[in-house]
RNA sequence: AGUCCGGUAGCUCAGUUUGGUUAGAGCACUACACUGAUAAUGUAGGGGUCAGCAGUUCAAAUCUGCUCCGGACUACCA
């Protein structure tokens, strides 16, 4: 707001006109906004100078009338405001209070129509962990796209929402009340407990609103969706149950890191926490897999070439507890593999073994090669050996083997399993490139198994169950007799146990075992690294639990075909890293064991019966039902969708018995990927609301929710698109295909400034609160806009926020500062008409239409989700053309110019810039484009708005867009620093006019250009005239170049001769070649055209001359005794200017002055006395022979006295 | 290990899609100039094995292959 004057007057209301007349001496329009009585008594204090306004935020004067009754005035004054320094952290704080007095955030949303949504899905952040600098960064880039399509004219709703489920909240609960798991229930029961975790969840969220609000974040906080609450949750069952449904939800089988101590299975996030893996040392076992020698197959007459031949396959094992299970053998199909015949360095037989080429040189020493196999004696330790065939992989695919260690068997296995199997992760880094697989005890292995269809090596345990050869416990079953009951890593027996007389690890009894029985080939111990339980210290076991399944591989192709319609950036995430994710699908394992999350709605009876309950009001119905059958209190409720209540709940089966819920939680990420509907608490409620935001315009992540929220989303949409009848008909309405989201962002990490992770361990985080109170979220926000694209990693450099502050809001906030220094003092209001774009000078032109043409990329980049490179085409309008350039030679018309209309031309020209780009940059830095706005709409009132975001984004006018005139504007600032340059070189400054310039003209075209812009060029360099030459002239001396690209198709690898041959052509070649357009060189081989080549005139001798490109500018740096004259005039006005300065006299201020003579200056003062007055508004200069007062003064070495007093 | 991104001046980044011969900008540094935008501005200068190697080509920062380094995600394996 501007600021207000008031005045306290002793005075009838009939005395306004002559305080109106007084306030006139301010210097500025004023408005007298209201009076009131007060106590007053004379006028004297109201001639303040207008300097003392310009610089005071709040003007009170009290003024004071004798004769007249009490009377209080108060006036506006209108004027820019005008600061002394840039503070931007300042102005962000004034804004924010300004948007919040005002309700900005609520207008921008209700101003839009409502028919024209833009729709933005906030990825929920999790309020239990403090904000870091990388939110500002994820933020901002949401904000942008949501501000500029306010601009834009849409309505863009942004519900906020948190992120309340999951393992980190578990976590800090844990440590924060110094509790495991195992003391959920016991120590602390599971009330306490999930009443802890809701606290925890929301423990941040005050510092996370300070954050959203202090950086400009517009999302709305007052109703966000919150994942905990009961209305989420039965969104999520809603959604469960259409897929159940559908049969899309099923329960199954799946290999998990586990922990025996603890009992339960470890999520992938659990094994990526800190010192999880770890090395060890194992007792690792290659075994001998014996072949069947009575199969069929046709690699059999190979591999038993002779008679009593035992032939065997080799696969390692880190893992030899699972040789047991061992189903069986994979190979990769293109991998060489040999037979080699030996001897087993154990039992000393002879031995056909098969393994990859590769890898011989590991197990077999090259002199013992073909050694004699006759002299060989058991324990001699050259064991000879000599490779007997070769074949590929795939052509041991199918070879059967006996079982190694078969405690364990039955019909399927034997039909169906120990025979070799293809699998693409083989390789032979490690062992014998043959992968021993036991399916329930690798996920790689469960996998192939799979696909290959081998069964599983499983017991039945009391309930008739399947159960693996390894229990719960980390122990053998019964049936594998050797072992039953013992653990199978070392780890799980008690220090005791360990350390007793004889304790031998299972492995390694295994190993005893293997060797006696002539199976095993080579027994080493090996170091490797090896996941443990981040809660027990132990090393983890791959186990296979029973966990629900989405089928998401059902609907594989659709996902993989829609994905194609989302606009990714950047475009290689969607294509490379998500595209190949999906491409290799499988299904969604959703099961969680776990206590704060969204349980699954399964409830089973132990005969198999199942029912999916998909909202509250089923669940009552059943609960009703339960409690008819006795199981249930009568008109049991459930308050608290959450463990433990939920499992309290007993449902009754058709058959009528007992139905509990499985005991699982579902993946957090479904919570997030379920928002769409679950915010709305479709289709419960909001059915429109929920119509009207779906799908997404816009969402924007972390490039590492790729396979988090970006897959969950897209995921749960397809699905439902498939499985739901309600979401069907909204997609048919909206005409939506199944997608979530239609543009996506994933932006890259903030890296600390060396580009390393941040991290509060390495204490090199940056804290966004003290960088915004510090730089002001503007400058944060710019510099890591402009700093590098959002999906491009930033190195995070606090260095540059200084430097963008001071090169970019530097410029622009001094290119404001000069226009309000002269707008007050004209009191230019823009209450005067629009002048017309042709009345306008050419500068003024020029710079519209680059305004014009910098409207038009901007736009076009904020549409294409482009921010870095809009940032940077603005910062570069601002800085090159309109401070560097316009600003420049536009100074002299702000403060003196001859005519009104170049005035107010000028005026309109660089206010029209101002405001436009206080809208174009107003979705990157939202405070300082408002405080810009404001500023210069508050006096003017141009725009009934009363915010830049409120405002409506610049109009595109192509007919302002002068191509010409931006051409011919680039050639004068491309002469003018020629001629700066060779007057740098030759030592004569710019104040010393200089007669001409001379400039070779080489199309008819340039002259017409440079004659428009002649004088800004000559106004700039300081010279009277410009001359131009053509070659007819024989000044100028030529350069030809040949232009490689023209000739490159032509002359092809003669490149070089033609290239040398062009360049050696004579001046009076080139002449020809100039005339008739064309030249034969190389004895005619040739015919170069005038296209194949550039000329440019290099030199004029005789005079000063620079180059650039193309263009050629010769200096004539004769001065004649006139342009000496005139540049110690210039001399003198610099002097006098200065001396205004120091004596602190105003910009406006008249004088007089007095100069002592000098026999050096006297002349040149005389022959252009009115200019000197004119430039230091003086009313009379006297050269005076008898001063002696007055300050002294050097012009080229020329002392003198100069005296000066204002008027 | 796989997938993806990146490696250009001391620093931050353009340029690579479509190959063209002196590889640019800003910051920083050095020198000079300017002094009514002045905690501003202008001019000039130094500074590069375009990560490395090989290939294609008359010509490679740009295309191809391999390698190295940094980062992310996924997987964690005999």
């Amino acid at each position: 707001m501007p600021p207000t004057l008031s005045l306290c007057l002793s005075a009838q209301p009939s005395v306004l006109p002559v305080v109106k007349n007084s306030l006139s001496k301010f210097n500025r329009k004023v408005r007298i906004e209201k009076t009131q009585a007060t106590q007053c008594k004379s006028l004297k204090k109201i001639r303040h100078r207008t300097s003392d306004i310009r610089h005071q935020k709040d003007y009170l004067f009290h003024i004071k009338f004798l004769k007249f009754a009490p009377l209080k005035i108060e006036v506006i004054v209108l004027m820019y405001n005008e600061y002394k320094q840039l503070n931007l952290s300042q102005i962000g704080k004034d804004v924010l209070e300004f948007w919040k007095e005002n309700n900005i955030f609520e207008k921008s949303i209700s101003s839009r129509p409502a028919d024209k949504p833009y729709t933005f899905y906030e990825g929920p952040p999790s309020a239990n962990g403090m904000p870091g600098i990388h939110h500002v960064l994820a933020r901002s880039i949401k904000d942008i796209f949501c501000r500029y399509k306010t601009l834009k004219g849409y309505q863009v709703n942004r519900k906020g929402g948190w992120d309340t489920h999951g393992l980190p909240i578990e976590l800090a609960v844990e440590k924060s009340l110094g509790i495991t798991k195992d003391d959920i229930g016991k120590k602390i029961s599971i009330d306490d407990y999930n009443a802890a975790c809701k606290k925890e969840v929301m423990r941040y969220t005050d510092v996370w609103n300070d954050l959203t609000e202090k950086m400009g974040y517009w999302v709305d906080l007052n109703d966000p969706y919150i994942t905990y609450k009961n209305e989420y949750i039965e969104s999520l069952w809603w959604i469960l149950k259409q897929l159940y449904d559908k049969d899309l939800l099923y329960k199954g089988y799946t290999v998990q890191p586990y922990s025996p101590k603890s009992g339960t299975g470890l999520s992938s996030h659990e094994l990526n926490q800190p010192g999880t893996y770890k090395m060890v040392k194992d007792t690792t076992i290659v075994a001998e897999f014996h072949l069947k020698n009575d199969q069929k197959h046709p690699l059999l007459p190979t591999l038993f070439s002779e008679a009593d031949e035992e032939t065997v396959i080799l696969a390692w094992t880190t893992t030899p507890w699972t040789l047991p299970s061992n189903c069986a053998l994979a190979v990769g199909e293109k991998i060489d593999y040999v037979k080699i015949k030996t001897f087993n360095q154990y039992t000393f037989k002879p031995v056909s073994v098969v393994l990859a080429k590769a890898l011989v040189g590991k197990y077999f020493k090259p002199e013992a090669e073909n050694a004699s196999f006759e002299d060989y004696k058991g324990g001699d330790k050259m064991i000879p050996w000599t490779v007997t065939a070769n074949f590929k992989g795939s052509d041991l695919v199918g070879l059967r083997y006996h079982q190694l260690m078969p405690y364990v068997t039955n019909a399927d296995l034997e039909a169906n399993a120990f025979r070799v199997i293809p699998a693409d992760f083989v390789t032979t880094e490690d062992g014998t490139g043959i992968v021993h697989t036991a399916s329930v005890f690798g996920a790689d292995d469960f996998r192939a198994c799979k696909e290959n269809n081998v069964p599983s090596v499983m017991v039945l345990d009391e309930t008739g169950k399947e159960v693996p050869l390894v229990n719960k416990q980390g122990k053998f079953v019964d049936e594998v007799t050797d072992f039953a009951g013992f653990y199978v890593k070392e780890e799980y027996y008690s220090k005791e146990e360990r350390e007793a007389p004889g304790f031998k690890a299972t492995d390694v009894l295994i190993s005893i075992k293997l060797k006696t029985d002539n199976k095993a080939f080579d027994v080493k111990k090996y170091e490797h690294s090896y996941p443990h339980s981040w809660r027990t210290d132990e090393p983890i076991l791959y186990y296979p639990l029973d966990s629900w399944f989405i089928r998401t591989t059902a609907v594989k192709d659709k996902l993989v075909a829609l994905n194609k319609t989302i606009n990714w950036k950047p475009e290689s995430t969607g294509t490379g890293r998500f595209g190949n994710w999906l491409e290799n699908l499988v299904d969604w394992n959703l099961s969680r064991s776990r206590y704060w999350g969204t349980p699954l709605p399964i409830w089973r009876s132990e005969s198999g019966e199942e029912k999916c309950i998909g909202s509250i009001e089923e669940l009552n119905k059943e609960i009703d039902a339960s409690a008819q059958a006795g199981f249930m209190p009568k008109g049991y409720r459930l308050a608290d969708m959450h463990r433990p209540y939920v499992d309290d709940v007993i449902l009754v089966s058709e058959s009528g018995k007992k139905m509990f819920r499985e005991a699982d939680l579902i993946d957090v990420w479904f919570d997030s990927g379920a928002m769409p509907y679950a915010q709305w608490h479709f289709p419960f409620e909001n059915k429109e609301e929920f119509a009207a935001a779906y799908p997404a315009d816009f969402i924007a992540e972390g490039v590492d929710q790729t396979r988090g929220w970006f897959f969950t989303l897209h995921a749960i949409a397809v699905m439902l698109s498939e499985a739901s009848d309600e979401v069907k008909a909204i997609n048919q309405k909206i005409g939506n295909k199944g997608i979530a989201f239609k543009n996506v962002v994933s932006n890259g990490l903030v890296l600390d400034k060396n580009g390393n992770k941040m991290s509060k361990r390495l204490g090199n985080a940056v804290d966004p609160f003290e960088t915004i109170e510090k730089y002001g979220a503007d400058a944060a926000r710019w510099y890591m806009i402009s700093n590098a694209s959002p999906w491009d990693n930033l190195k995070f450099n606090i260095e540059g926020i200084d430097e963008v502050r001071r090169k970019f809001f530097g410029t622009l906030y001094n290119t404001y500062s000069f226009f309000v220094l002269y707008a007050n003092i004209d009191k230019f209001d823009y209450s005067e008409a629009e002048i017309a774009i042709n009345d306008r000078p050419e500068i003024d032109r020029w710079i519209i239409s680059l305004l014009n043409t910098l409207t038009n990329e901007v736009d076009e980049l904020y549409a294409d989700f482009e921010p870095t490179k809009a940032t940077r085409a603005i910062q570069n309008f601002v800085d090159e053309h309109l401070s560097n350039w316009y600003v420049r030679l536009s100074r002299r018309r702000f403060w003196r110019s001859d005519s009104t209309t170049d005035k107010l031309s000028a005026y309109q020209t660089l206010y029209t810039c101002l405001t436009t780009i206080a809208k174009l940059m107003s979705p990157v830095a939202p405070f300082f484009a408002e405080r810009l706005f404001t500023d210069l709409n508050s006096i003017t009132k141009k725009e009934s708005i009363q915010s830049v975001h409120l405002a409506d984004f610049p109009a595109y006018n192509a007919n302002l867009v002068d191509k010409a005139l931006e051409e011919r504007m680039q050639l004068a600032q491309d002469v003018s620093s020629l001629v700066l340059s060779l007057r740098k070189k030759v030592g004569i400054n710019v104040r010393q006019p200089l007669g001409r310039i001379l400039l070779p003209i080489l199309d008819k075209n340039f002259k017409t250009q440079v004659e428009l812009v002649k004088e800004l060029i000559l106004s700039e360099t300081n010279i009277k005239t410009i001359e131009y030459i053509t070659d007819t002239a024989g000044l100028i001396k030529k350069k030809i170049k040949p232009n490689f690209k023209a000739l490159g198709a032509k002359v092809g690898k003669d490149m070089k001769e033609v290239a040398a041959a062009i360049t050696n052509l004579t001046a009076n070649e080139v002449a020809t070649l100039e005339t008739e357009g064309k030249i034969s060189i190389l004895n005619t081989q040739y015919s170069v055209l005038l296209e194949d080549v550039e000329i440019i005139a290099e030199d004029v001798p005789g005079w000063q001359v620079a180059n650039l490109g193309k263009l050629t500018v010769a200096l004539d740096v004769s001065i004649s005794n006139e342009l000496k004259e005139e540049g110690i005039s210039r001399e003198l006005v610099n002097r006098i200017q200065n001396l205004r300065k120091a004596k602190n006299f105003e910009v406006t201020d008249k004088i007089s002055v007095r100069l002592s003579d000098h026999p050096y200056i006297t002349d040149a003062v005389k022959n252009n006395l009115s200019y000197i007055c004119a430039e230091i508004l003086a009313d009379s200069l006297l050269v005076d022979t008898q001063l002696t007062t007055g300050d002294e003064a050097l012009i080229d070495d020329n002392k003198i006295l100069i005296e000066i007093s204002k008027i």
